[in-house]
DNA sequence: TATTGTTATACTCTATAACTATA
DNA sequence: TATAGTTATAGAGTATAACAATA
């Protein structure tokens, strides 16, 4: 298809605006000098970037396995608190409920995780690893580690650390 | 469905390191007594939960304007950097170039952005915004410290001076 | 050949609403 | 009535691949 802004203006990239404190003079391509105005004075902005950054290098640490973030954050919280319902794991996390169904339908498909009645009640289900789940788990932990030690890395050990109690501190109050 | 109850051993444990303190003040709540196992220990786990509930807020609070995260990230850079290319524009806000398409779409729909020909390479487009998007900007920008002062007020300002800084030094460094 | 903007597709994730079976 | 799990849908966001125009 022809571009399909199609008539543009030819008004060449002339400065107008009052907006605009820098340059678009110096012949177009900023290639790394590009103003970030306000941005960096935001969390939001650094935190996205953070996480990129972090996911990125989990689901390429992790592939071998198969095994994505929220994935290795659902079976650590099985795996440490046996029969937990489904509601309790899901606010816990901070995944939507209906989210959760999805998920762990796929790791019960893999074998990795059991729903089992609930003692007490019984719409809800009390959640268990396998022993399946439980072995790779431990296999798994052997990489989550290795992914951290590359954010380690990244950022250096002392500000890894500091950064951990941060938003420790934000996330939980 | 499934077999049995489980032995139900005791769900708790929760005295290991630092696992969940207390609830949550600001909306959810967070079950006590869930450990949370090896993922405080993890940089991707928090920053997630950080930018969960920075992101929230964002939108709630400049959800008068209808401007998002990403949207308010293009038009300050945009602002800043009259004559920018979207190529260029994409890989400094860590967006991809197809997504970046649509975005600007929609921001030129609204009359806040345009896309001009760019007089070097008749490739690419220059980016600017109108005189309406300047104006537009000014009034997301009051919103956007009113957020950003929600977020000082959840961490601390030290804290969040903190995190400022070593998120930078994360994301750039 | 490589790059820019575009279109298209697939998959992940968030956010709701509604339904069922229990409580 | 309310809650736990499920199903369904819509919309962001990410990740690719391919294509036309241009470099």
């Amino acid at each position: 298809m022809s571009p399909r802004t199609a008539p543009l203006t030819r008004t060449a990239a002339l400065e107008v605006d009052g907006g605009s404190r820098r340059a678009d003079a110096a012949g177009e391509d900023l290639p790394r000098g590009v103003d970030l105005g306000g941005l960096t004075g935001h969390l939001g902005y650094l935190v996205r970037r953070a996480q990129l950054w972090i996911f990125q290098d989990f689901i390429r640490t992790l592939a071998i396995l198969d095994i994505r973030p929220a994935e290795y954050s659902v079976l650590t919280v099985i795996g440490r608190n046996a029969g937990l319902k489904q509601m309790a794991l899901a606010s816990t996390l901070g995944i939507e409920r209906a989210r959760l169904v999805h998920l762990l339908d796929r790791l019960e498909r893999r074998g990795l995780v059991q729903r089992r009645a609930s003692a007490t009640d019984r719409r809800s289900h009390a959640l268990h690893l396998t022993a399946k789940g439980r072995k790779m788990l431990a296999r798994i932990e052997v990489l989550a580690s290795e992914h951290e030690q590359h954010v380690v890395a990244r950022v250096g050990g002392e500000h890894h650390k500091e950064l951990l109690r941060l938003l420790a501190l934000f996330a939980f109050g």
